[in-house]
DNA sequence: TCATGTCAAGGCGTC
DNA sequence: GACGCCTTGACATGA
């Protein structure tokens, strides 16, 4: 079991995703930012490495408009060096990655357009998967799609797409049960026509369910996954905030909710994915639970805890924002 | 330097 | 049909 956050280290001073705006575009600035997007990538990489933190959610803001008509600078020989030496890294720590292309990915959309640029999109993702020379258990995480009235249609039009992908992105595509549209049960409809795994989200599934309890739910998300070909599931794990919309994610872990969500879990094993919004702070914590239940290694040699400020379960915790503000109509602009 | 408006990309829900 | 929201950081710009 292995325990990850997606994107971004608060700990660090850089960031993986430097990007800029597409009127500023130049092939020199693609490229300089692709060099620090990566040097930062691997500093945070042996960050997560000395801290047993052996699951990462790669930035898909790597290379700046990666899979846009812009971008003809030609990032994939130019920094191959610089994706297999992070490969070989990941390779040798035993560590897992994955991509969650956003929500601009909509495989199932009636629009030949959207489709076809949701297809460039994960291309360009899986491509620096392939550059690091990982294998298929490294995945792409997306969502079924839009509904748009109707259910099945939508599913089946997800259904024809897949079959229309290159095979390095069938073999690398998970699917994600969503909070509003697509449930497990969805999901498990189109594993079924696709064989697509299903990435579990826990948070997710208390947002929209149709009566499975939570354990059960686990059960029949890890049975699609095939043991060589995707490895051990992934999942995303996350909880309620309190007080706020239903579906909003919590600002910092809840270790009474995850200690009751490992017991739900029992002798499952998966990679769980911690979409918190203090991302390694709790991913600390998670892995100092798991610890003392013997599910994870040993912290390595030298490590220490790192100290956070206390967790913060409520908004009223928060520093108070300063005011915005509000934004004029659009008329006024 | 600081504050604020805005950013490639979609779709749903509300009014 | 228009708009707000999702989620979010950080780039870009103007004061």
């Amino acid at each position: 079991m292995k325990i990850g956050y997606p994107c971004i280290n608060q700990s660090l001073d850089c960031t993986s995703s430097t990007t800029f705006r597409l009127a500023s575009y130049s092939d020199e600035r693609v490229e300089q930012t692709v060099a620090a997007n990566l040097a930062c990538l691997q500093r945070i990489l042996e960050y997560n490495v000395a801290h047993g933190l052996l699951f990462f959610r790669i930035s898909s803001g790597i290379v700046p408009f990666g899979s846009h008509p812009v971008n003809t600078f030609p990032w994939q020989s130019r920094f191959a060096a610089e994706f297999r030496a992070i490969g070989d890294y990941i390779k040798a720590h035993g560590m897992r990655v994955s991509l969650h292309p956003d929500q601009f990915v909509v495989l199932n959309s009636p629009s030949p357009d959207i489709v076809q640029r949701s297809i460039a999109e994960l291309v360009y993702q899986g491509s620096m998967l392939d550059l690091m020379g990982l294998d298929s258990t490294a995945k792409l995480q997306i969502h079924l799609g839009g509904l748009y009235g109707d259910r099945d249609t939508a599913i089946e039009r997800f259904i024809a797409t897949f079959h229309t992908l290159p095979a390095a992105v069938q073999v690398r595509l998970v699917v994600e049960n969503d909070d509003r549209l697509f449930s497990l049960q969805d999901c498990l409809r189109l594993h079924a026509a696709t064989g697509t795994p299903i990435l579990f989200d826990n948070f997710h599934h208390e947002c929209l369910n149709h009566g499975e309890p939570m354990a059960e739910a686990l059960r029949l998300a890890a049975a699609t996954w095939h043991p060589t070909r995707d490895g051990v599931m992934m999942m995303d794990y996350s909880s309620q905030s309190p007080g706020e919309r239903k579906g909003k994610h919590v600002s910092s872990i809840q270790e009474d909710l995850f200690r009751g969500f490992l017991h739900e879990l029992g002798s499952l094993d998966a990679d769980i994915m911690l979409e918190i919004k203090d991302k390694e702070a709790s991913a600390h914590r998670a892995c100092g639970i798991l610890r003392g239940l013997s599910l994870v290694p040993p912290a390595p040699a030298g490590y220490t805890a790192p100290t956070f400020p206390p967790a913060l379960t409520d908004s009223s915790a928060l520093p108070p924002r300063k005011a915005r503000t509000p934004k004029k109509p659009v008329a006024e602009r």
